[in-house]
DNA sequence: TGCCTATTTAGGCATTTAGCTAAATAGAAT
DNA sequence: ATTCTATTTAGCTAAATGCCTAAATAGGCA
């Protein structure tokens, strides 16, 4: 489970556009890396990519791309592994849908507090 | 709807421990606000609560704390609605409602993806 | 070995953020 | 009218953030 503040991490993560942004991007991207050029059979995952391609997206430096993907990785919403001298980045779907669930019990416990509360369920 | 610039606004506003803590109170607290101990018959709300109520759980000025509480109310995550000269805190549900579903959106696209990718889902 | 590719680290700079105190505003109560 | 309570605004400071370029590191290839 998510402590305080791995959540915290998250948002902060989050909460900055170019950051979302990549995030978006390793998400729904789906676009293969260079290795996958070469040879397909050797792929990783359909989202496996790679620094260098994920920064070709953007108009900002490498090394701002590089120390955003290292917070995206620090708050645990992407895994990158190295292979050779190329970085492969994947979406971490684990800590997303830990986040969701999150988000869903806080709605879930609100709505029977409320209940408990007002007797009735408001909708407003 | 929430759009991306709202939701990094959320984000951001989450992304910080003070403002989480706040967001912690105002969803879990579902303590009454002095109004309601003169006359609990006009209770608004079982969480309604007022800026300096708030700040008395923290260690920091009330001015830092209406900003934060501020930051809260653009990202849509509380309702501030002014009486008398009080001004009554509550949480945004709807908000958050809507954003745990688009975790949950992202979660369900991914594993489609996946699944049409790879032929099968895979646990990882 | 020497070069090429991929990435990170270091250091610098401008902007934003998070806190403070003091003062201003707004409404309620005496 | 004056005072009290609740809150925000203004103005300040220190620290963090987000960007850059240049240099360093690490691995692959000729």
């Amino acid at each position: 489970m998510l402590d305080m503040q791995q959540k915290i991490k998250i948002f902060k993560a989050l909460g900055n556009e170019t950051r979302f942004l990549i995030f978006k991007n390793v998400f729904t991207g789906g676009y293969t890396c260079s290795i996958d050029k070469k040879d397909p059979n050797v792929s990783v995952s359909a989202h496996a990519t790679c620094v260098s391609t994920i920064a070709e997206h953007f108009n900002f430096s490498l090394p701002t791309i590089s120390k955003h993907l290292k917070e995206l990785r620090e708050a645990q919403i992407i895994t990158m592994e190295k292979k050779g001298n190329k970085i492969y980045i994947e979406p971490n779907i684990e800590t997303i849908r830990e986040l969701g669930e999150c988000f869903n019990t806080l709605v879930e416990n609100f709505e029977t507090n409320r209940e408990l509360f007002f007797g009735e369920v408001t909708v407003s």
